[in-house]
RNA sequence: GGGCGGUUAGCUCAGUUGGCUAGAGCGCUUGCUCGACACGCAAGAGGUCACUGGUUCAAGUCCAGUACCGCCCA
């Protein structure tokens, strides 16, 4: 074996291995099954930072069911990403001077789906770089034919249940993209400009000018040529006498009425609204409600249109600046005000959102919100952390219809038939032949597609081949376990999921648990961004450090609902971490003999207070790890195995038996392949390619009666606790054993003795004394000790030219002769008794406390009264050898 | 405006139902080529747990409030 492990020449072999073996298939239908259902990501692109950790908590997750014994899936998709998608195509022709109308419907979707082609295997590459267990056999798209038929069934379903309706509604249009976008999918951002104070001259009752004016404060100047009314609150003293009047709108020169409404804010601005019914969310109800005209202002593009007379063609932002300097000129601008004010930009494109009154398809939300709400409230689905029921619960019910109609053509074409003889719709599952109506054969589909996440919200059962309801996988697989995705889209996917997949499935949750991690961020605590330069690309970590050491410090990082930041120091950490893991087993592996026998003695026959405490920390370990992992607590069962096999085994254990069988002692070989073995089986979820490979150099040497089959780490049992080899008095033993050696090697360091010199020792064991003398020769070889004198509590101790460190456990004195200085060591002893004071003083104060003693727990006033005594004697002996070393 | 999260060692973060003499990684100091590993070994230094008040025998942990940072929703 190499001194160092390479992950390039390992990762690429073992998943094959995997892959071909079918071990990422379901194994076992008789038990119960485990499902994760991949959150698809976006095939725009290649797989980000964040996609990784998904990966890696998801492939950790499966992993560790599938070594349970379950039958485990994760199936893996993608999604087919409308907008960016199409955005995408759109700037490739654009560069070829087309416009996807200049190519048609067919030819752009041919292009479309060229690129999609390419981006979805490059995708399943990146995700198998990454070690994702998927299977891949599964995997699913958003628009294969399976999932089109799923969204097409769903949205007769919803039709005819009347849930889906078409309105002329106040969308949020992106003129940039060109089409109505969800009110998800808009970013609201500070935005530094102004109040326009405009003069609206008031009319006399033939509609002739007044002298008299009305000031309406505006942030949209450019608009006015869509005013239809101007509003004032009814319990406005200023402005009563005005209701009723007409004014005349600017620029237009439209005569509009004033009108009383209770939504006008008395203090905003001058108090007075001009009403914009077309362009204005708000407006637009209050024109419902007075029955005003709506205008519609704008061109597709942003441009205005011809109600906007002499602005007509200009875009928003230059027709701004133009009416108001029309309007300075013709004395209309009363005065202008810097505002700073949030308006909506396109998650998509960047452009500011115009709100605009426009036909859209619409899902009715409440109907679908109601079980959605109670199936988290009765607890059917749980949120890891707890806090996003709260969130979630907040969205779901101020829910508003969901516009899911897009003005671009790649997506699911709604299946919506317009027919040109009658007015009856056909909406069907197969396209029609002719209407359902009247029978005419002159139908015409619509135009517009679905927003993607209509289909994203059928993907925990849609993946499962529903709407096909006996499908063999959807009895097996559905529910799914767990749906583990970033807290930043709980709305956009999981409310979704929950919504659609309760709907299509008559009320059946679509996962039971919703584990949400959270964002990876740049080291310096920033969000990454392609823009911003600071991204952290996956593939070229694994690159340098492995797969194994990008998932470590993925995995080591996150906490439920947490952001984490990536840096080079934790992706160090990780190589670091697989390195050791590669030499200390490659110690293990090179120094077992054929001959040696490695079947573990039964626990009750083994006497090395070593093996005894390694076996019950392990034990222990196996414990905490699987409590751990039922929590979704990755980090810390990683961490806790980490910390096992660094300070533990490797740093303990190892160098231990290495003086044993030196001393040709071969009984730790069967211990150490015994813990190897089982630590690589804990590790394998979080670290599968290292332990793999590390594995399957062991398991000829050591076999399992546990395992199910086998030669691969992928598929052995995943280990479980075994109360009884846990041994707590051996764990306490040994943790004195090493407070011994630690003292003894603290007083070498501290008095500068040369690491290669030998010296004496003198260790009083009180307790352990037994314990000590049967340990000896490995603490020698440890404390690099040429002599070790093990007295009683009460045995003679030399006096001069000796360091003495006093410990919770017994005494340590060390003779350093040339190196020894009295006044220093006085120092040495005064500190140590100055520390057994404090504990003394601290606990006495908690005993003394008759209130503490009543009401605390026995076993806590027990512990304090044990540490009372240690302290006490403590004390003791430290002032016993300073009044020794003063006597000399 | 409403909601949520954060504030713990120089940096990044753990700390699960209160029992803590507050931990880890990285960094720092000192010393080590003792036949697994310098991607390493050994020994150390380093914290009034943001602030104020409360509950409790006991608060980093629970409650109320304040400050700053961040996110989500309107």
């Amino acid at each position: 074996m190499a001194s160092a492990y390479d992950p390039k020449l390992v990762e690429e072999k073992i998943y094959h291995d995997w892959e071909s073996r079918g071990f990422f298939r379901q194994m076992n239908p008789d038990a119960p099954s485990f499902t994760i259902i991949m959150p698809p990501p976006n095939l725009t692109g290649e797989l980000h930072i964040g996609h990784a950790l998904t990966t890696a908590v998801e492939d950790a997750l499966i992993r560790w069911h599938r070594m349970l014994g379950e039958d485990a899936l994760w199936l893996p998709g993608v999604d087919h990403a409308a907008i960016a998608v199409n955005a995408i195509i759109e700037r490739h022709l654009r560069e070829e001077n087309l416009s996807r109308h200049d190519i048609g419907r067919d030819a752009f979707l041919e292009r479309v789906w060229e690129f999609v082609n390419n981006s979805r295997e490059r995708i399943m590459f990146q995700h198998k770089r990454l070690g994702a267990s998927a299977d891949w056999s599964r995997e699913a798209f958003t628009m294969d034919e399976t999932r089109q038929k799923a969204v097409r069934a769903t949205f007769k379903k919803l039709y005819d249940d009347g849930l889906i309706y078409r309105g002329e509604r106040i969308i949020n249009w992106d003129p940039e993209s060109q089409t109505a976008v969800s009110d998800l999918e808009v970013e609201y951002q500070e935005v530094e400009s102004f109040f326009w104070y405009v003069r609206y001259v008031v009319l006399d009752e033939d509609e002739r000018p007044t002298d008299d004016y009305i000031v309406v404060a505006t942030t949209r100047p450019e608009t006015i040529p869509a005013d239809t009314a101007v509003a004032v609150n009814p319990n406005d003293d200023r402005y009563t006498k005005l209701i009723g009047k007409k004014v005349l709108v600017p620029i237009v020169n439209r005569p509009v009425y004033v009108i009383a409404d209770d939504a006008i804010e008395i203090n905003a601005g001058s108090g007075v609204l001009k009403v914009t019914p077309g362009h204005a969310p708000a407006d637009f109800e209050i024109g419902e409600r007075h029955n005003l005209d709506v205008i519609n202002l704008l061109n597709p593009d942003g441009t205005l249109n011809n109600f906007a007379g002499p602005y007509n063609g200009l875009d928003r932002d230059v027709a701004r600046e133009k009416i108001v300097q029309d309007m300075q000129d013709a004395d209309l601008i009363e005065k202008i005000e810097p505002y700073s004010h949030s308006v909506g930009h396109s998650e998509r494109s960047g452009a500011i959102i115009e709100p605009l009154i426009s036909e859209q398809w619409w899902v009715q939300i409440a109907p679908l919100a109601l079980p959605a709400i109670e199936a988290v409230n009765n607890g059917e689905i749980e949120f890891v952390p707890a806090r996003f029921k709260r969130t979630y619960l907040h969205w779901m019910e101020n829910i508003q219809d969901w516009c899911i109609s897009r003005q671009i053509w790649w997506g699911h074409r709604i299946p919506v038939w317009y027919c040109d003889e009658c007015a009856v719709l056909t909406v069907e599952v197969d396209d029609p032949a002719c209407c359902n109506g009247c029978g005419s054969e002159k139908i015409r589909q619509d135009e517009d597609t679905l927003d993607t996440w209509f289909s994203s919200g059928l993907w925990p059962h849609s993946t499962l081949g529903w709407p096909d309801q006996n499908d063999e996988d959807l009895k097996r697989f559905y529910p799914t376990q767990v749906m583990e995705t970033g807290y930043d889209i709980i709305f956009f996917w999981v409310a979704r999921m929950i919504m659609l997949s309760l709907y299509n499935m008559d009320g059946v949750v679509p996962f039971r648990h919703v584990y949400l991690h959270g964002l990876v961020r740049a080291a310096d605590g920033s969000k990454m961004s392609k823009s911003r330069g600071n991204v952290v690309d996956p593939l070229e970590s694994i690159e340098k450090y492995g797969t194994d050491a990008l998932r470590f410090a993925l995995l080591s990082g996150t906490s439920p609902g947490n952001d984490q930041r990536i840096t080079d120091e934790r992706l160090e950490a990780g190589r670091n971490f697989a390195n050791k893991l590669w030499n200390a087993s490659r110690f293990v592996i090179e120094m077992v003999d054929s001959g040696d026998e490695l079947k573990l003695s039964e626990f009750e026959q083994i006497t090395a207070i070593e093996d005894r405490w390694i076996l019950s920390r392990i034990n222990q370990v196996n414990r905490d790890v699987d409590v751990l992992l039922c929590n979704f607590e990755l980090a810390e069962a990683l961490r806790q195995v980490r910390d096992f096999f660094w300070d533990e085994y490797a740093d303990w254990y190892i160098e231990i038996a290495k003086i044993r069988v030196r001393n040709n002692d071969r009984t730790p070989l069967s211990v150490l392949t015994y813990v190897l073995d089982n630590v690589l089986k804990l590790l394998h979820p979080f670290m599968p390619f290292v332990t793999e490979e590390i594995w399957r150099r062991i398991d000829n040497l050591v076999t399992d009666e546990n395992e199910i089959s086998a030669d691969s780490l992928i598929i052995a049992g995943y280990p479980v606790s075994n109360e009884s080899m846990v041994d707590e008095v051996a764990v306490n033993q040994f943790k004195g054993l090493q407070d011994f050696i630690r003292g003894i090697r603290n007083i070498r360091s501290e008095k500068g003795v040369k690491a290669s010199r030998w010296i004496e020792a003198y260790i009083v064991a009180g307790q352990l004394s037994s314990v000590t003398e049967k340990f000896s020769d490995i603490i020698e070889q440890l404390a690099r000790v040429e002599k070790l004198y093990i007295v009683d509590a009460d045995g003679s101790v030399p006096t001069d030219g000796v360091v003495t460190s006093v410990l919770d456990v017994g005494q340590v004195l060390v003779p350093v002769a040339g190196l020894f200085d009295i006044e220093e060591e006085r120092e040495r002893l005064m500190q140590q008794i100055t520390s057994a004071n404090e504990g003394i003083l601290r606990v006495e104060a908690k005993l003394n406390n008759q209130q503490f003693v009543d009401k605390a727990p026995e076993e806590v006033v027990q512990r304090e009264k044990d540490r009372l005594s240690t302290e006490r004697s403590r004390l003791e002996n430290l002032e016993r050898s300073l009044e020794e070393l003063i006597g000399t």
